[in-house]
DNA sequence: CAGGGATATTTGCAAATGCATCTAAATCTG
DNA sequence: CAGATTTAGATGCATTTGCAAATATCCCTG
């Protein structure tokens, strides 16, 4: 079944020849879209959709970022951040500052009250973390990670 | 900064004190959201959706397997996917037809119309997969991806 | 420093999504 | 084996999404 001659330059492998299980996008995509799957479910009873928990989630690390930054990071695209922002504004858990040097920039913070929802909503995440990586080592955890900060660089388009 | 005793219980790490970059599920959605937006960017001109796409992706491989089946494999809605499924069909790319021992069944054949659209996508998956891929040596990948099936079988709600 | 892009964010609107429901068929239960 | 329950898939409908356009501001260039 190998129709290559020994000195023909490497094909593209085929998606059979691989078979779905070794490939990695695709393992990918099935493990996330079980777990922001799950994770969604558990959050609809706390009134946060995806793209809310993910801004509050990364505003609980990173401080008072650019909202298209705050998009990048959340992995939710700007025009429905703005809208998820607007939520959590609403509700207290954010609040918008224009940027000191540039008025047309808006700067996200996250208030106490917002804090302390992502407070009861990370045992949910930690619970999902913990679950994901049972039986696996710490050192195969940390090489995983590892191949993983490599794999953001090589896809990543903006420098965060 | 360490507030806990030596005799406590272990405590759910903070995700401030791992660090979004240290975080996998974070990570990972950055990946795939990358990943994913460029395929689907590349797949527009071929008049094909993300849905599409991975429907037919997953049947150049899986032999006629039941629309709930493919639904898994496909990390797609059913519903969505029954939508996408009609599409394909009505560009000739597949075929349902009723399961022969289970009437309320039914099983999505490629046509070979299909397979040859696939042929003309795969070479994008595949740079894409090569681009993520970039300096990281067959052993790393081969952990990685081991890793990766260990996850899924720690997440996965079906048996497939 | 005026004018022409470029950039940050919001918003209108059409399309996509997904939940809930519906129909049909299979399976279980007394 | 009749009726109740579960399962497979399709579809109505309200919500969400994301592209494109609008607005406001900034920055570069001559």
């Amino acid at each position: 079944m190998n129709d290559q001659s020994p000195h023909d330059p490497p094909t593209v492998p085929r998606l059979g020849e691989m078979g779905l299980a070794n490939y990695a996008p695709y393992l990918m995509n099935r493990i996330m879209g079980r777990y922001n799957a799950s994770l969604r479910d558990e959050m609809v009873g706390l009134g946060l959709s995806t793209p809310k928990m993910r801004a509050l989630a990364v505003l609980s690390v990173i401080e008072a970022p650019l909202i298209r930054e705050l998009a990048v990071y959340s992995v939710v695209e700007q025009s429905t951040l703005s809208r998820a922002l607007d939520q959590l504004a609403t509700e207290g858990l954010i609040r918008r500052a224009a940027d000191a040097a540039d008025s047309r920039a808006v700067r996200v913070h996250i208030t106490p009250e917002g804090r302390a929802a992502f407070e009861t909503l990370w045992p949910r995440m930690a619970d999902s973390y913990a679950r994901m990586f049972r039986g696996i080592g710490d050192d195969e955890r940390r090489a995983f990670v590892g191949t993983l900060q490599k794999m953001l660089t090589n896809i990543r388009k903006h420098e965060i």
